[in-house]
DNA sequence: TTCTGTGAATAGGTTCACAGCT
DNA sequence: AGCTGTGAACCTATTCACAGAA
């Protein structure tokens, strides 16, 4: 749903190398799974069907068969999968296997928030650097983080080996940081600023707006109140 | 995306009167298109072509033309749209015509972060109500809001009118609160607890997972890096 | 002539149903 | 017998291409 690589440029040789591609849809789902399995890691359970890992990451049974096999045949037929062998595949196929390094851009309460919240270093992502273009926050703490001075956003991303970017700042300056962040040769970005970023093809940004989610819900209750039933 | 209303309960009569629906995927891209059309109001145009409306929210231009078809025909052919006219049509079909009441649960940085983040009352969304469990945050100031206890969620839902409830918790309390907000009769939530929570029908509920979209990345990522063309 | 609105064609995603392994 | 893995069918979404209004 976020835009994707907008280069349709086809294998060069035309001999098909491109290894295999797991459909977008599929891919925001393993992440699911992938929650879903560690949560029963965490309670002790090492063998789940694919009916109840299902239920439990709130697709169907078919959905989650077909993702699976995608990723491959983990799996033993009148059996089920082995939760941790599951798990250990799943994050090899989504590139969770090295720590990824992520660098925050702002340190307003979405920056903050961001950098304070536990559930990013669990799942190999390590917050390296927290930048504020404001004089009275840089130089304080954010967790185990010293705000960086936003001026200084490319030698620290350099010094830091960042390789995403998490934008959490007000629209007005999200697309020149944004430039300034690709310029420095990040190519993955996730925006937390309601406002549509250009970012040329090879960059992959993705997108997040409370106020649309909200504007969303609002159309479904819309719905569900009208009578609408004028029969 | 995100679980819509999992009751594929037909129209009772069979008489259709199922009004016209719009498709989710329409609907998601909708709320991008009047975000762009505030910036362009804001900026004095006043009409815009499908070509440009379409470049400003990162779409194609036929698949604007085909989402506005589902709110109706309010563009002028060989003309284009009129801002103003067609930001109030969009508003109408979302249902954004009304103010809608947000109540908060979870005063943490990220519940913190919503309150003060203005985005949310200039379209359409008043936070009525922040809620925490901890007694050392209830009764403290966010923005222009008390913090409530968490044990007095059901009266303070019922006095404020609150008809969308967010849910800025931990995983680990998220489903209870879940359900206490559904039983005081709310029934549009919009969560960012990392946890599937489970809803009756009739509950639309959305989820947001920095997480899940830092892990999408590295998918992306990693395919990038990757040579893989082992020929 | 220009640009919208929309049927037709294509591509992508989900569900079904069952073959195949344990 | 039980449950996975997967082609085939179905449904949703996007793109194309052009008819039709200004």
């Amino acid at each position: 749903m976020t835009s994707l690589d907008s280069s349709p440029e086809a294998v060069p040789g035309g001999a098909g190398t491109a290894a295999k591609q797991i459909p977008p849809a599929a891919v925001a789902r393993l992440t699911i799974y992938l929650r879903a399995l560690t949560t029963l890691l965490a309670e002790g359970v090492d063998r789940v069907s694919s009916e109840s890992l299902a239920e439990a990451s709130g697709v169907s049974s078919s959905t989650l068969r077909k993702d699976l096999s995608y990723v491959g045949s983990y799996g033993t037929r009148g059996v089920g999968y082995e939760v941790q062998y599951l798990n250990r595949h799943i994050a090899a196929a989504l590139g969770l296997t090295h720590d990824w390094k992520v660098a925050i851009v702002g340190a307003g309460n979405l920056g903050k928030a961001l950098a304070r919240y536990g559930g990013f270093e669990s799942r190999g992502f390590d917050i390296v650097a927290i930048f504020d273009a404001d004089q009275m926050v840089v130089g304080s703490e954010v967790g185990w983080l010293r705000v960086s001075d936003a001026a200084d956003l490319e030698p620290v991303l350099q010094r830091t080996g960042a390789n995403m970017v998490v934008l959490a700042l007000p629209a007005a300056v999200a697309q020149d940081v944004c430039d300034r962040v690709i310029a420095a040769g990040v190519r993955s970005i996730l925006s937390f600023a309601p406002v549509m970023l250009q970012v040329p093809p090879g960059v992959n940004l993705r997108k997040v707006d409370m106020a649309t989610e909200l504007q969303i819900l609002a159309y479904h209750a819309q719905r569900a109140q009208d009578p609408e039933d004028a029969d």
